[in-house]
DNA sequence: CTGAAAGCGCTTACAG
DNA sequence: CTGAAAGCGCTTACAG
């Protein structure tokens, strides 16, 4: 039962280690047909596996990644961890998950532990709080992506949706179906995380492109929980939204809740748009018009440019920031049923 | 830039790499004072990380485990692994992901990296095509185990849902409805895939017991592309269904989406319900009546057996079945309208 | 209480 | 064309 190494497979094949060793590498330069094919025989019969972990402590590489999301729960996350994964897989790398949850003691953690465990590089989400951490990894020119998420003063790969646009296409949409007032739904601003931010920042530049007056209390920054009862105070307000804008789909989802449970009609009572394509907009009635983020095209891209920093210390001077389009998916959920007016 | 190493380590503190490293392990049982106070100064200062790869090379333990699941964007499968990773965190574990896409030859491929890389575990949605795999490890008391399939013939520990109870469940709620034209919507069968048989032996023998003679043309088995064409057929039948069973998550998405294109009305038209919740059950009008797995405890559960096998070899010789119970959720898509015939 | 030495299983110049 | 030797960065008996 004791696992065969690569001096069983020497003295069976009767060469040395190093011979063996030129083989597994396909170094076949100088290696007699003869030899060669005493290690493939020997190897196959002793069904020999090499061990990786050896391997990598010599060459210093495990060919694994980490990926830190916040949350795997989270349907952008795991579609942007299918399409790394894919992309590892393409490059026989591994890639270990991480959930931070949005804690930087917990992501902290990760961070060490990954590069304890020598991996290659790092994709993350980040929590943004760990500056000093950070900045260490830059110094010490340690591969990492960020994704979705800018971090000030950070300057490395990041991949993001072009949010500005998004909450853009998101007011144009409402306002080319005629509603001019719009509420904008977001979960808490109190740790900046850039999404929410640049969404806001989006929405209130795109009502002033179309000379609309923002209202304040049409925009509501609430935790999931007390979301509800937000929306409860949005909608009994003496003027209240004709539509209502979705920050992002936990936030639609709370949303729809209360809808559903109010039995308020969407599109007639009021219009609603989101951004983040939910699983479900085609088959929810009203069909839900939506704006994606093409989250698998910006999972590789984060996975390239990890690959692009391993193979080019170049690449460290000018590491950039990379925008992302998203796209409007326009469905049923903010037409007006009397074909309104097209202002 | 050169990375610091226990040996750094030790001429800075002035003690030996043993030393070091009995402190690295908490082994001060014969350890001054002073030389512990040397030996952490000297860490610190040099902000010295061990190498765990060089420690898992030694140690024979990398403190990783994988898990290779069919997709991970399916949800059952991410709240698995989410449950996995947060107890896999605790025990100060990391997991590599991987995504077979039901393809034998990939998952045999990473079951072989995986374990070339050391990780001291597997964890599997297995495609059950690669049968001398499991048996090798098996033999070779490699610790691991299997989710959501059974392979016959391949003794290891599994956990899976009582599929047959899942079905029993539906049906006996379609049934206490007045329903008992019943048909269900299931993906192929080519693959003999756990729960997909045992939901279609689950439907047929509670049938059964309610009396109800199995319509062959009621149970209809294809692939997703084709499943709108196949509702269609099973909705134009002389005598068509009043109620369906959605095998899965992903057949009641091709379901719902049918539903929507057609106008079919759940509840008044045909009642509905579905093994799997999908998220969106709840907000859903009428809101889906489901048949939910309690994915977290599963995955924590594999979790826990995958460690007792690291920690008891005893535990070889009797590795179990874990059946789940699954859990009926009631809400609006499989009630009469008319408070239907309670029979 | 601490250190020298061997060893984990590979790879890699280098010598021949 | 092939092998002996050193080394990757730890841990672990064992000696003192």
């Amino acid at each position: 039962m004791k696992k065969i190494t690569i001096t069983d497979v020497a003295a069976r094949a009767g060469v040395s280690k190093s011979t063996v060793s030129q083989f597994l590498n396909k170094r076949f330069d100088y290696m007699s047909k003869e030899t060669k094919e005493r290690v493939e025989v020997a190897i196959n019969e002793l069904e020999y596996q090499p061990n990786i972990i050896a391997r990598s402590l010599k060459q210093r590489t495990t060919r694994t990644i980490g990926v830190i999301v916040a949350n795997i729960l989270h349907d952008f996350s795991t579609r942007v961890i299918r399409a790394i994964e894919d992309y590892c897989h393409e490059e026989d790398y591994h890639v270990i998950v991480c959930n931070a949850d949005d804690d930087p003691v917990k992501e902290k953690r990760y961070i060490d532990m990954l590069r304890a465990k020598q991996v290659d590089g790092i994709i993350a989400f980040p929590t943004s709080k760990n500056t000093a951490l950070y900045q260490d990894l830059i110094t010490e020119h340690y591969p990492f992506v960020f994704m979705d998420r800018l971090v000030p003063g950070i300057e490395t790969d990041t991949v993001l949706l072009n949010n500005h646009e998004a909450a853009q296409l998101a007011v144009d949409q409402l306002v080319a179906n005629g509603y001019r007032k719009i509420a904008m739904l977001a979960p808490p601003l109190y740790d900046p995380i850039t999404p929410r931010v640049e969404r806001i920042e989006g929405y209130k530049a795109s009502l002033e492109t179309h000379d609309i007056c923002l209202n304040s209390s049409y925009v509501i920054s609430a935790r999931l929980e007390e979301m509800e009862e937000q929306i409860e105070k949005l909608l009994s307000l003496s003027d209240p939204p004709e539509a209502i804008l979705a920050l992002n789909d936990r936030v639609m989802i709370q949303l729809l809740q209360y809808v559903k449970d109010k039995q308020i009609r969407i599109s007639d009572d009021v219009a609603v748009i989101g951004i983040d394509d939910v699983t479900f907009a085609s088959l929810y009635t009203p069909a839900l018009t939506t704006i994606a983020q093409p989250a698998f095209e910006m999972g590789k891209k984060a996975a390239q440019l990890l690959f692009n920093q391993f193979h080019n210390e170049a690449s460290q001077g000018n590491r950039r920031v990379y925008r992302f389009s998203p796209q409007i998916i326009i469905r049923e959920s903010c037409k007006r049923k009397e074909n309104g007016a097209l202002q």
